[in-house]
DNA sequence: CAAACAAGTTTATATCACAAACCACAATAT
DNA sequence: ATATTGTGGTTTGTGATATAAACTTGTTTG
């Protein structure tokens, strides 16, 4: 019974996850207005995917305006994929077997 | 944006609708057990299940001792269905696109 | 300088997942 | 008859979590 990642298995997360897989980087804003979030909400998962080593974040600045910046990790990548596979498993679990 | 239903999107709550999903009833020991869940766990996923109209709750007997089985509605047969798009949708949101 | 703005972070709150404790009843032992 | 144990489930207490409001730090504009 392969375990669905508690730091993935989340709307927003993943979401987040899934947009960094398709890109080198993102910017807070892109991903605020991107996702529709609002500033502490998106601030508190990528902490916490950081905190799961799945996001690098870096923090620089636009002329004199900071900005942080996100980028998936390997491993972030790597249990992203495993997500989807475990979730796979979930969904052929059910069906009615076959005849 | 398609939102993630709640009530479907929880690891416990996805097993038991995909379990009852391939199959016309369960009873409560069965659901219990092929899961590996407490049984206060599952009481309380079921219960909000039944509280989502996804799943119907049927009290009888076996002989003289209680049973409760559990037969997934067609509001939820739906909604699980309409689940598992969303999620196809997210799915597809992120990869590299195409060269 | 003061007031508004930009980019995030910290906090307060409301919800939720889970297991421990509990309840109702049946079967068995004393 | 009455404890005692077992079965089938529900209720309750607790710790974690998702979210927006309030705050912080620094900048630009009046």
């Amino acid at each position: 019974m392969t375990e669905l990642d508690a730091d993935v298995h989340q709307p927003t997360r993943l979401r987040i996850l899934m947009l960094l897989s398709g890109v080198d980087s993102a910017d807070f804003n892109f991903l605020r207005t991107t996702l529709g979030l609002s500033k502490g909400n998106l601030s508190a998962h990528t902490s916490r995917l950081e905190e799961a080593g799945y996001v690098e974040i870096t923090k620089g600045f636009n002329g004199k305006i900071p900005n942080t910046s996100y980028c998936l990790t390997e491993l972030g990548r790597s249990r992203l994929a495993a997500y989807w596979q475990a979730l796979e498993e979930i969904r052929s679990s059910g069906g009615t077997p076959p005849s």
